[in-house]
DNA sequence: GCTATTCTTCGTACAGTGTACGCAGTTGAC
DNA sequence: GTCAACTGCGTACACTGTACGAAGAATAGC
C-alpha cells in the first residue's frame, strides 16, 4: 500500500455513479464527457503508468479538458477510483465449475490473479469498503457460489472466501514489486544481490545466519533470483486449498 | 499499499547506515543529530500518524531542525525507512519453540502480527529486495528455524517462510484498513451498511444476488459488521497450518 | 596563531498533488 | 426575451522530495 480511498461522499451519489442512474440535465450546455468516457481514461492511465501517475490532470489531459471539468462529473478522485474497480471487476468471466469445490475455488484465484496483473494499481486500492456497484456485487456472489453446499456454515464460506481473496491480493503483490524493482532499478536481482555480497563480507557477520545462507542460495541457484512468482503462487495456493480440504472433510464426514 | 521504496542508492552507503559502520569525521562542527535520534523521532512520526504524514519536514520539525539538515545523515527518503524498518524488526522476540514445527510457525506468525499493528506503516513498505540490515538477517534466520529439520527442501522451507509471511501481512492489512476507515468516515461498518440499504433497495437489484444477501446478513448478525479481523486471522491461520501439515505429514510418511 | 580544508546547517526553488471558489458563457423553460 | 440551470475551467493554497549553493564552524598542518 500508500492506500488509496472511495469516495467519502454520500451514498446516494456513490451509488448513482456506479449504477448509471443520474438523470439527464435538461437545460444547459451539453455536457462534454461521459462518466464512462472518464473512466476509460483513467484506466488507460492507471494501467499504463499506475496509480500515482493518475492525477487529476493527467486524466483531464488525456481527454482534452482542464482539470476542474472532471469535478462536474465526478464529486472527488475517490468515486472514480470506485468507478474504476467496479468497472474491471467487469472484466472477469465468473467462469462457474460446478460440483467440485476444489477446481471452482481454484477457479475464483486465477481469475483474481489475472485480474490484479492485468490492472497492478488494484492491490493500492483499499476494499474494507468495497463500491456497491453491480460488478462488486456479482463478483461476491460468484466467489460464494463456489463454496455453496460444501457443508460450511455462512460465516465459514465467507471467511474461505476472504482468504482464497487475501491470498491472492498478496501472492500478486509480491509479484508486481519484484517486477517493479527491477524496472526502477534497472537491475535484475542477481545483479543486485552481487552487488552487496563484498560489502557483506566485509561486515564479516554472515556466519551468524547459516540457515539464511544455506536456503538463500538455494533458491538462488533454482530461480536465478531470490524469488520466482509462478512458483510460489502455486505452492501457496495448493497448501491453501489444503487446508480447505481437511476442514471440508471434517464436515462431510459423521461427526464422532 | 501505494507503496514507498527503498533507497536505490549506493550499497555501501546503506550498509554502511544499518550497519552504523559510518567512520566519525575527524573535522568539521559536531554533527547536532545522531541516526538513531533521527530514525526515533522519524519512528514516533510514523507510529503516531502513518506514512503519509512522515515527510522529511515532519521529522526535521519534530527533531528542531531544517529540513535539508536531514539529508547530511541519510542519502534520501528511502535509505531512512530502510533504517526505520531494519530498526522495527529488531523489536520481535523471536521466541523459538523447539521440536514443534506447527508452534513453530505459529508464534512466527504472531509475532510478526504484533508487529505489523504496533507499526501499521509497516504494510505500506515494499520490501520485495529487503535492506540487508542486522535485524532483517536476523528475521529471515529465526523464520528459517521455525521449518527446519522436518522433511521440507531447502525451497519449500523458503516458500512456506514467505507463505506465513504474505498471510500474516495481507491478515493484517485487511484489519488495519477497516480500522482505519471508521476512523476516517467516522461511521462503523453496520452504520455505512444502513446508510447504503435504503438506496440499493431503490435500485432494486437485490435479489440477484440470493447468496451475497443470505450470506451477508449471517456474517452482520455474527459481528455486527461485514468483517471480525481477530476471527478472519484465527480461521486463516488456522487452514494455512493445516495445508502446510498436509506436506509434511506426506513427507516424514514413508514414500510408496 | 594563521590558513586551508572539510564539514555543518539550512533558505530557496521547482515541479508536482487534490480540490475550493468563482467567473464566463451556453442552453432550454417559461 | 428573460432567467435559472448548467458547463468548462483559471487561479489559488498548502503540501511533497530534494538539488543547489551560501554562510559559518571546527580542525590539520604549518
Amino acid at each position: 500500500m500508500n492506500q488509496e480511498h472511495s469516495g467519502s461522499g454520500d451514498p446516494a451519489k456513490s451509488l448513482e455513479l456506479l449504477w448509471r442512474r443520474r438523470p439527464a440535465p435538461t437545460r444547459g450546455p451539453k455536457p462534454a464527457l461521459t462518466v464512462d468516457g472518464i473512466v476509460t481514461a483513467a484506466l488507460k492511465v492507471a494501467d499504463a503508468d499506475g496509480l500515482v501517475a493518475m492525477s487529476m490532470r493527467r486524466v483531464a489531459d488525456e481527454l482534452g479538458v482542464g482539470a476542474m471539468t472532471l469535478y462536474r462529473y465526478f464529486p472527488g478522485k475517490g468515486e472514480l477510483l470506485d468507478v474504476m474497480l467496479d468497472t474491471v471487476y467487469g472484466e472477469l468471466p465468473r467462469r462457474v465449475v460446478p460440483g467440485d469445490w476444489r477446481a471452482a475455488l481454484d477457479e475464483v484465484a486465477r481469475e483474481n490473479r489475472e485480474l490484479y496483473l492485468r490492472h497492478p494499481w488494484l492491490l493500492q486500492v483499499a476494499i474494507s469498503r468495497p463500491p456497491l456497484g453491480p460488478n462488486v456485487m456479482a463478483k461476491y456472489e460468484w466467489e460464494l457460489t463456489a463454496v455453496e453446499g460444501i457443508g460450511l456454515t455462512d460465516l465459514e464460506m465467507d471467511a474461505t472466501v476472504s482468504l482464497v481473496n487475501g491470498y491472492v491480493h498478496g501472492a500478486v503483490r509480491t509479484a508486481v514489486e519484484a517486477r517493479q524493482v527491477i524496472q526502477r532499478s534497472g537491475m535484475t536481482d542477481k545483479e543486485w544481490w552481487l552487488a552487496h555480497v563484498p560489502h557483506l563480507d566485509q561486515i564479516g557477520d554472515l556466519e551468524k545466519f547459516p540457515l539464511s545462507s544455506r536456503v538463500g542460495t538455494a533458491v538462488g541457484n533454482e530461480f536465478d533470483a531470490p524469488y520466482d512468482a509462478e512458483h510460489a503462487f502455486e505452492y501457496g495456493l495448493e497448501r491453501l486449498l489444503d487446508g480447505v480440504s481437511a476442514l471440508v472433510g471434517n464436515r462431510t464426514a459423521p461427526e464422532g
